[in-house]
DNA sequence: GTGCACAATACTGTTGACGATCTGCCCCGT
DNA sequence: ACGGGGCAGATCGTCAACAGTATTGTGCAC
């Protein structure tokens, strides 16, 4: 976490990036091959990635990458409703006259990228903006969490870009959020931080009942 | 976390009850003859605690108990504030006929621990009655990171205990969660919980501006 | 007395090997 | 054919030893 661990880093990035599908077995001699170092180094980035809720641990069987419920998911989100609804109000109450610009800018780009039909652009944009009010918001505490939870359902969050018509929907109701950070209202912000948040939900909940049958 | 580790769950339990103040050096040699376990578990249970923001490592230094700071603190009570309100409303939807019963035992022996000035006790109750909604709203993603944070603030919630009058105030605000849970009203217990937080966060801040000084 | 180079110390970081435990498979009996 | 016992392979958990790095203490020049 403070110290550096390159090793940890990369390893998150490759889960992250889908190198290991969730459920993969991560055999602490084949990573030992794959980013060159010891094994004493492979199982400290694997206790600290236990410890993110990354990856999964179990005594004497090996560390697998940790699969993540669609119910799961949703509580996480409901979590980062909270915590990021902390965020936009800080972010509303302490953005520069810098800041909101940027904002703005990422929204005008985020429709565009909507317009074009974009989703991997809009994928990024998506994450810049909810990086930058993190940003802006100047909160470690509640940033660290958020970072956390938002790389524990990144595979869902990955699947929901492709809902049609869900980036529609997203987009306007990011544009609440912008607008309510721009104007310096906290309480509206973190209001509509919730309710983007909660629309989210509603389709995780959605795929849910979908998942559960099949 | 979820693998079975003995080792970091005792040195976790000696850092909350202070065996190991803050800024203290965590030597890997020593601790291995504290706990009777090999290095290499030492060190496993050190990279959990800084990636729990326990303990604090740098690179080729060895590890310290994390000093918390004031500010920090804040930051802490403040995520735990959003976390613990979404915990509150579940509560409130959740609550068997059992659970509001207990609740309201436990606020009732917390009304006495304030009367008799027993600290001790009132600091336990306090503990019990978070426990008891985390447990009732059923949210594990949740949970978790409220135990996490209330452990790293530890130290300041112990002195906070110890102002006078603090009590009293704390056992009102305490009252106005309970009635709100009891009564089923989610967005109630929400904004109360808020509320008791953000007393909390006055006291600290408070301390903020006197110790800074010193 | 003070500042600096240098050596001694203490501790961490890493490696390699060994024993313990689990999994999958084969063989055998029914 | 099917189920259970045992064997072999794979993998984790642990330990001891070595190398590398930061810190502390000492002596010397000024």
């Amino acid at each position: 976490m403070v110290i550096a661990a390159p090793v940890a880093d990369r390893l998150r990035d490759d889960i992250l990036r889908g190198a290991f599908p969730p459920g993969e077995r991560l055999i602490e001699l084949q990573l030992t091959e794959r980013y060159g170092v010891g094994r004493a180094a492979i199982r400290a980035a694997l206790v600290e990635l236990d410890a993110e809720g990354l990856v999964q641990r179990e005594a004497n069987r090996g560390a697998t990458v940790r699969r993540i419920s669609v119910a799961e998911a949703v509580e996480i989100t409901e979590a980062r409703a909270a915590l990021e609804g902390l965020i936009a109000r800080l972010a509303a109450e302490r953005a520069t006259d810098a800041d909101r610009r940027r904002l703005r800018d990422l929204l005008a780009e985020m429709t565009q990228a909507v317009e074009r039909d974009d989703k991997l652009a809009y994928s990024k944009l998506n994450r810049d903006l909810h990086g930058s009010l993190c940003r802006i918001a100047r909160h470690r505490v509640a940033d660290d969490l958020v970072a956390n939870l938002r790389n524990r359902a990144a595979h869902h969050q990955f699947r929901l870009a492709l809902v049609p018509g869900r980036a529609s929907q997203s987009v306007a109701e990011h544009r609440a959020i912008v607008d309510a950070v721009a104007s310096g209202d906290g309480p509206a912000a973190e209001a509509a931080m919730r309710t983007h948040l909660a629309s989210v939900i509603d389709v995780l909940r959605h795929w849910e009942a979908f998942d559960t049958r099949a």
